[in-house]
DNA sequence: GACATTAGTTAGCGATGTGAACTATCCTGA
DNA sequence: TCAGGATAGTTCACATCGCTAACTAATGTC
């Protein structure tokens, strides 16, 4: 792999990284075709992921504040992709967790449903590919919430 | 550099790739601190790049119908940061530019506004500002309009 | 000069995210 | 024990952003 030369302009990065993550969502909320929005699907992945969860812990994971939180489990449970249960020790919490639904959605998403941006990803070639699959997690890193 | 193994799936690649881009653009768009929102910020940047231009060509450029694009540049108008000058020869046209003021703002947004962003990435090693740095031109690739 | 085409706008909708204020529950210390 | 603060979630009202459908105005074409 050619070596680059190393990036001295952190500003200039974060101008050109910026935009260019801003303009890749829009994009890629536009062409979703999970049959699920971007945003429920990425709660949904965060609630599969970490198990059964509060809505607290769904806030900080999505780093979004609790009425959003309060939507989006109310959107997915009347989608039947997530359900609650009533914490027995605490009355004021639900945990929430992954219906067969929701898991059989998850499955479905992974395997078929990145059409879109699977086909384009496919004319890049494997020195891409890689760049991408590091920048990925990369990027978790650098937005995560905590730090 | 270490070589990682390649990457062969694809759905699975677009999967979190998705999902990192979608988390990492909610983010940048609550932090963002340049006094104006991030798709008016990536407007604008457009128009400065692209020097003036018709509605129509930020339109294509921004991946936004049209609508949005009317909304937009009334906004940027009202705040003083783009003028328009109708086109002499077809009256339905006007050439839309960055104002004295615009350009200061983009001045500004590249040496200071992206703080939030450009601290996280001070974080970051040499090797992965490179990736992020070659992640970013890759995804405009992946993400662009025509092909 | 009728008719299709093109550029842009208006109107109205839906999805997302927010802060402020509220309810219900839990915890703590005098 | 119980008053008062802390915590978990919800409701409400608001702003942004992007879309489609339908419209106006101007241009081009046969």
């Amino acid at each position: 792999m050619p070596s680059a030369p190393p990036v001295t302009d952190l500003a200039g990065l974060a101008s050109h990284l910026r935009l260019s993550v801003f303009r890749a969502s829009r994009t890629l909320r536009r062409e979703s075709q999970a049959g699920i929005s971007p945003t429920l699907l990425a709660a949904l992945s965060t609630i599969e992921r970490h198990g059964p969860m509060k809505a607290g812990d769904l806030a900080a994971h999505e780093q979004v504040r609790k009425p959003t939180v309060t939507r989006i489990l109310g959107s997915l449970v009347a989608e039947g992709l997530v359900e609650r249960t009533p914490d027995p020790a605490d009355r004021r919490v639900s945990w929430v967790q992954l219906t067969p639904a929701g898991r059989m959605l998850m499955r479905n998403v992974r395997r078929r449903s990145d059409r879109y941006l699977a086909q384009r990803l496919r004319r890049l070639d494997l020195d891409d590919l890689a760049t991408l699959d590091r920048a990925a997690g990369i990027l978790d890193r650098v937005t995560e919430p905590a730090s």
